[in-house]
DNA sequence: TTGAAAGCGCTAACAG
DNA sequence: CTGTTAGCGCTTTCAA
């Protein structure tokens, strides 16, 4: 195979454990040794064999993380997080799509197990028995999920869904409902605790496009001047089900969305919708499994949100 | 730590050796034996150290992937195709944004080489020379990439832009404009190739929405009638951009994408554009690998692609 | 068909 | 500050 660390030793004219040390605890060695064993380390294009490293530290230098739609622009932003914050710390990340499945996703987090020192889990759709089971054996760092004992990064969707009544009252609307998402997920149950009852629920429906075109033409029947989806994908389904209905949106009905992902603001009327700091969560997660792999505490981070007033919107007509 | 092979060993009886051939050499363990080993395996839950087994067979089990933009969903929905037949082959996988960067990218392949058996490139912006010495150290497969000696699968682009052009020649478009991607992109000049020398050609621009809008701006002081964006993230911003100067599609021009991603359809006006069989790609880049690893030859697969026409183009009003 | 033994490349005591 | 030594958990000759 490639050049190992007795080769390094050799030419360098010391042992293997003062190369070993160089690398990776520079104090313990001589300035010159150093950078004598550098000079050669980058001569050779000496690389450590991450395998027999990992076989005695235990440690594997990775990590993983499973979503449940990567065709949900959402998940890719937290995934961009989890990378680069991973990357600084020279971690490489194995990812895995459990397509809305909990079956699968249990069982991409057991397998990943073996192969990563922590995973992050997004938006499970795990119960909290299997979540903890989960985290017992392995490190894990939830995104928008919340259970006991659990370190978790959590962007507050009750604010936001909080901030989206508060914007849709202060427009006159009197009766909105919820386009619900999957029942099994955390997030949907948060955001509808936002609503403060306010808002009549239909659902659940699938958190994505497809879902939100069949919401939305259940929402039609309840007479609502306003449709709140559980997230963006559900939104632009719902403004092209009303668009093929000839419904206008906003002057009809008002709509919005939940995540901001970027075809929110692409689409036409470009949507009223509640901005998630994914990159950032993604970075906080990974900080948090570093905490824990470091031995430190279970932790729970909340980050803010925050609405982003777009066209979908406007005053409520018969309020004027 | 966990269970080891030594465990098994003593429990079921035989030595290490034996449990070993009962894993991973079935044929040379007398059927009783394997048998009484598997129970003890699954009694025990023992799972091989994946460090020590690559330590020692110099494989690791796992694959990378790097793509240049995790946000457009083109890639996604590639990876969820390396991630499905990965998975069947009991690999894991690792990706990687290279965020459009070539440094980036070279540095990320030249990374995961360390800790993967093989690695996808996804529509590179190396050079053939980097690339070539790449795919020298690690088994490589380019997806939408061309270069001699190396493995690669294609999307069919030219032939999706000959369906593009003649399309919009069939509408009675007489003059249109190319907005070009990035210079470095190989897909760039092949779908430059498909236009055949009838389009006036602008750019570069960045292939995202930004760089639509940018490109639109520009490709309206041409006089064209339609406009033939590098991908759709760019036909969206086009989109929005004349949206947002008043400037109807198709009514006065016709705009036209690549790659068909989710959102095309979903856009008002939807989106004419060039279907990629981006799952398949996935697919088929795996197998490719795959061969590769086994000491099979390169190899170059074409897949075709399609013209799905939606709502954006329309007769040239000049010309009715 | 099975077992014993020799490492894969590296880190981590333990001496010096 | 540096070298020696003993493995990490597994696969793979080589013998039996």
């Amino acid at each position: 195979m490639a050049v190992t660390i007795r080769d390094v030793a050799r030419q360098a004219q010391v042992s293997v454990s003062t190369v070993s040390r160089a690398l990776s605890a520079p104090g313990l060695v001589k300035e010159t040794t150093r950078q004598r064993v550098l000079d050669v380390v980058a001569g050779l294009g000496y690389q450590p064999n991450r395998a027999a490293r990992s076989l005695i530290t235990g440690r594997t230098g990775n990590l993983g993380i499973v979503v449940p739609d990567l065709e949900n622009p959402f998940f890719p932003a937290v995934l961009r997080g989890v990378q680069t914050r991973a990357g600084e710390a020279g971690t490489s990340v194995f990812f895995c799509d459990s397509r809305e499945c909990p079956e699968t996703e249990a069982e991409l987090v057991r397998t990943m197990a073996a192969q990563v020192d922590g995973v992050v889990l997004c938006a499970s759709l795990l119960s909290d028995e299997t979540i903890i089971e989960l985290a017992t054996a392995t490190p894990l760092v939830l995104i928008n999920r919340i259970v006991p004992g659990v370190s978790s990064v959590l962007m507050d969707s009750a604010s936001g869904m909080e901030q989206v009544v508060t914007h849709l009252e202060s427009l006159g609307h009197k009766h909105y409902v919820y386009l619900g998402g999957p029942d099994a997920a955390w997030s949907n149950h948060r955001r509808m605790q936002g609503l403060r009852g306010r808002a009549q629920l239909i659902g659940s429906f699938e958190p994505n496009f497809g879902g939100g075109h069949t919401a939305a033409e259940q929402a039609l029947k309840t007479g609502a001047t306003a449709f709140i989806a559980y997230n963006d994908l559900m939104a632009l389904g719902a403004l092209s089900y009303l668009a093929s209905n000839d419904i206008k949106v906003p002057q009809q009905i008002s709509v919005t969305g939940f995540d901001d992902i970027l075809y929110a603001a692409m689409c036409s009327p470009a949507l009223t919708t509640v901005h998630m700091p994914t990159e950032e969560a993604g970075n906080v997660a990974v900080d948090l499994l570093a905490n824990l792999l470091e031995g430190g505490p279970t932790e729970q981070r909340e980050l803010p949100t925050k609405l982003v007033i777009r066209a979908s919107t406007r005053k409520h007509p018969m309020s004027a």
